[in-house]
DNA sequence: TAGGCCATCTGGTCCT
DNA sequence: AGGACCAGATGGCCTA
């Protein structure tokens, strides 16, 4: 389909022809700025220097253009046409920042979402979603005072998420999306129906998430082992100059196998040094211990039996984190 | 090839 | 005046 928007307002009357995009385009390659999507118009800051007024290139450009309203605008000249190219330049590379420090701390959120990929990121809707979904999740459990029961969590948690994201969730909390998909058709649920209506269901692995997720196996080639730390990490730090919000670096759960499980070592802690692919943070886990009762999580999910007690109290230290073990134990 | 997602540029508005 | 924020426009990349 072809896009049709609006053609910009501004641009097309300050620079007459479209040669300036050809050569700011044809001469991206040369540029020296870290990022290559550099603005066209810092790049057209040297062309087109023939102008002196813009308010002359609009009348060359349109005579039949109806006159414009109100107060004459300032004769553009080479001066202030200098000075306006320098503030755009500036405003541009602020824009980048801002926009990067966005970006940043969007990738903070995916990391504290239920399921973590840093191959295949969620997009930024569905981390909102996610998050929303999430926030609310856990406001029901803070407030039942009961752990989460599987399948109603990820019920929770998929609510108004796209298919693959839904999928990606249900695979990450080991519970097979097809039994909760197919259950929820049967059951006719209202929750993630339309998110993930039953006629376009092509959930082809238990437990995995479907493209474009792609699959377990295909992950476990491009991932690192996490850097585990507490989940309230006070050695947080800013890693982008103009990122208000600290960088969050991992608390990330246990890895998965194949099948969705914990790898674990000899010892029973899990190994951080396998390849994992997506991180599902439980809170079934955690919460389970604050409360003083075990997981439901397991009895809910029998085709993914977890191979160790998923206790808060088993759950490693350093996976939890401290701030949290204080919590827990208030 | 359509459509989704994204980065970037841009002008407008509000605030300091 | 200048910076922050916002939303529209645009083109690139990727996938089904």
């Amino acid at each position: 389909m072809t896009k049709t928007y609006a053609k910009p307002k501004e641009m097309s009357e300050l620079v007459s022809s479209q040669s300036w995009m050809d050569e700011a385009l044809s001469s991206q390659d040369e540029m020296k700025e870290e990022d290559s999507r550099q603005a066209p118009y810092e790049m057209m800051a040297g062309l087109n220097e023939e102008h002196d007024s813009i308010e002359d290139e609009e009348e060359e450009e349109d005579g039949e253009k109806p006159k414009r309203r109100g107060p004459k605008k300032k004769k553009m000249t080479k001066a202030r046409l200098e000075r306006f190219r320098a503030r755009r330049v500036k405003a541009n590379a602020r824009e980048r920042t801002r926009m990067h420090g966005l970006n940043d701390a969007l990738d903070n959120l995916r990391r504290v979402m239920p399921c973590y990929s840093k191959t295949q990121k969620l997009s930024k809707i569905e981390t909102l979603r996610l998050a929303r979904n999430y926030i609310w999740a856990l406001s029901e459990v803070l407030e039942t005072g009961q752990t989460p029961e599987g399948k109603g969590f990820v019920e929770m948690l998929c609510k108004g998420l796209s298919q693959p994201t839904s999928n990606l969730v249900a695979g990450c909390l080991q519970l097979g999306p097809q039994s909760l998909f197919l259950e929820k058709h049967e059951e006719k649920s209202p929750v993630c129906d339309s998110a993930i209506p039953s006629h376009t269901f092509q959930y082809q692995s238990p437990g995995l998430p479907s493209p474009p997720y792609g699959n377990m196996e295909t992950h476990l080639l491009h991932l690192k082992p996490p850097t585990f730390k507490s989940l309230v990490d006070p050695s947080f730090g800013s890693h982008h100059p103009d990122c208000t919000t600290p960088p969050y670096e991992g608390p990330l759960t246990p890895p998965l196998s194949i099948s969705g499980n914990f790898s674990l070592k000899q010892d029973g802690s899990p190994d951080l040094d396998k390849s994992y692919t997506f991180m599902a943070h439980y809170p079934s886990v955690s919460l389970a211990g604050a409360h003083g009762h075990t997981s439901h999580f397991q009895s809910t999910v029998p085709r993914y039996e977890l191979p160790i007690d998923m206790s808060y109290e088993s759950y490693p230290h350093h996976v939890v984190g401290p701030q949290l073990n204080a919590i827990f134990n208030e």
